[in-house]
DNA sequence: GTCGGGGCCGAAACCGGTTTCGGCAAGCGT
DNA sequence: ACGCTTGCCGAAACCGGTTTCGGCCCCGAC
């Protein structure tokens, strides 16, 4: 490593240029540029001569050149809502780490804006696209009443959705399948013996809430067990907020033996409330979550839930999005997958009744 | 593949350009660019006009256009680090919010990506910065042998630390003065009568545990305690970590009566410790932490700890690593700001003796 | 009155790419 | 043999800025 600083003094490693891949080549950069982006009106045998000496000379166009002719900055925008930081932060930083490592696996690189409320939120994206500063947003959590996708539809810029709208007009998106995860709950407590299973909702806002909730009543439905509007409790996103709902079920003249929640965060406020009565987890009552979040396996008994892959979502979103920028259509541009389940201890067989 | 290419631009305002301006005011662009610019050789009356003209029209540069030229996209880079997720876990969402919403006051942005090891550290460095997609970093949580100044340093890339390293040369930076707080809880604690007070420190890596390692000893120098080395834990961070410490110093022949940690986590550590040996925490016990994570909050009795405002140091950052870019030196770019305390019960005036 | 020097601005080159246009040569049909 | 495509590439304009260069005009000095 004897290496004479004087190399390293220039902080400007010489970026090579498309004009200096053209020299080495001895043709105009009209051609290397046509070369390179696959315009038909050049020979093969100069192609594939373009394509090995820019990678010899590795050769990295300059994005900011690109786009001051195409409008496209190869970068991906994302903005983060205040009023969603609940929501995300546990998820964030897999998240990000997701969509920054599919973006550069393309080329792109990731730019995150902050907005305050709705109509701030406009104007980032708006500033945000005419500036170049992103050829397209990902959207995470995807609203029941979501005006960004009308606003980014009407101005014409590409986006995803980490979640599914109801209304899949001019949508692409990509998704964990949670209603798979709340029948595939209520099947495992099924099996376990119970009969009086509660569904803890999460916040209704989001498209999620809806999912979940069908997928809950579908496992009942698979069960042939009745649905107790009693045993089902919107809204819970937060610890206190299953805390409360949880007080409410075990207040019931029939209380569950069993109560599956959407969210995690919610689940351990159930722990919490199960703990105040004195309810063993996983003895008197079961609990399952969904997210996976650290907490979860911290508590005790640790928590019996669905982990989500955030940063293999954050890769497969950023690849969606790219495709989208570059041309395919928004209804080819779908895809969802399951959460996967791990089983830590806080369900178990039914009991004849929650004691008292 | 030959999908007409109508998606390009959203059908948003056409942007306004430099020649706009200056045909509206009957000058050439050159003008104009040098008035914006604060170019000498532009007479104050026109530099108004044009000035005035700019702000009429709405007129915002292309940052990609500039780039070209002057080598800055004004943007911020910002690199996660898979190692540091779950100590950034926490705080990452508002810091980011922070971070973008200082940078977009002075018209920049964030460009965020991600970095698996160390190798691919420096690489992601060099092409973000090569490339133009950032004009500076952002280097969250000072190392005590932090590799990352080095490189930036010698590369001569601007950036700016969160965290105070012990050598300052050539460095920048943003800092919370936690030694100010820990001393702080030792004096509270000394005030409720305690003498026996425990240390637990966070990780050894960052130079902010040999900070408030100093804040405690000074606290102690305060009142006149002896340094006690049993009553100080190193590198404590997580959960179980405080918790394993909390139990190390109950099993002294001398046990604390009260536990100064440096981050929350590790109090909320010694929450658990204390309870499976019964012990009241704020009564037979009393734990001081520091961070202001919302499970701390939740904790009963609810955590008395420092708040840090992360998006405020966020935003600082941000205003900070503008200015560096901007060719300020960095020994005038140094700022510190105090932590503010709450007393949420998690402290009580000493007993004789902790119960066995 | 002439000359020199600033102050101030226009003209044009330039940055690193993309895209249009046109022309040369080879290939084809008749 | 002749025109007419067609394939392929060079030349040059262009994108939206920045920066250099030079020249005009006005002013004061001699």
């Amino acid at each position: 490593m004897s290496r004479p600083s004087v190399m390293v003094r220039g902080n400007t490693a010489p970026r090579v240029t498309i004009s200096d891949v053209a020299a080495a080549l001895d043709m105009t950069k009209s051609t290397v540029s046509r070369a390179l982006n696959g315009y038909p009106d050049i020979a093969d045998a100069t192609r594939v001569r373009v394509e090995r000496m820019a990678k010899k000379l590795n050769y990295q166009p300059l994005s900011s050149a690109q786009a001051i002719r195409t409008g496209k900055t190869r970068s991906l925008g994302f903005v983060l809502q205040l009023a969603d930081h609940d929501a995300m932060r546990p998820f964030l930083a897999e998240f990000l780490a997701g969509l920054s490592a599919g973006a550069s696996t393309d080329g792109y690189t990731l730019t995150v804006a902050s907005a305050d409320s709705g109509m701030h939120l406009t104007e980032t994206f708006n500033t945000l696209n005419r500036d170049g500063k992103a050829d397209g947003f990902i959207l995470p959590r995807a609203l029941v009443n979501d005006n960004r996708v009308a606003q980014l539809t009407e101005a014409n810029v590409p986006f995803v959705l980490y979640g599914r709208p109801e209304n899949p007009t001019n949508c692409a998106w990509f998704d964990i399948r949670g209603e798979d995860s709340m029948r595939e709950s209520v099947q495992r407590l099924v099996a376990l013996g119970h009969e009086r299973i509660a569904f803890v909702n999460g916040g209704l806002i989001y498209e999620y809430a809806r999912l979940r909730r069908e997928g809950y009543l579908a496992g009942l439905a698979d069960a042939g067990l009745q649905i107790d509007p009693e045993l089902i409790i919107e809204d819970a996103v937060r610890t206190d907020e299953g805390e409360a709902a949880a007080d409410r079920l075990f207040d019931l003249k029939e209380p569950p033996t069993a109560i599956v929640c959407a969210v995690d965060h919610a689940a351990l406020g159930v722990y919490r409330a199960a703990a105040r009565r004195g309810f063993a987890v996983g003895k008197d009552i079961s609990v399952t979550g969904y997210d996976g979040i650290p907490e979860g396996s911290h508590a005790v008994p640790p928590l019996s839930t669905f982990i989500v892959d955030n940063r293999d979502a954050g890769m497969r979103l950023a690849s969606l999005l790219i495709r989208r920028i570059r041309g395919e259509a928004s209804e080819n541009l779908r895809e969802t997958t399951a959460a996967t389940f791990v089983d830590r201890g806080s369900i178990g067989p039914a009991r004849q009744a929650v004691p008292s």
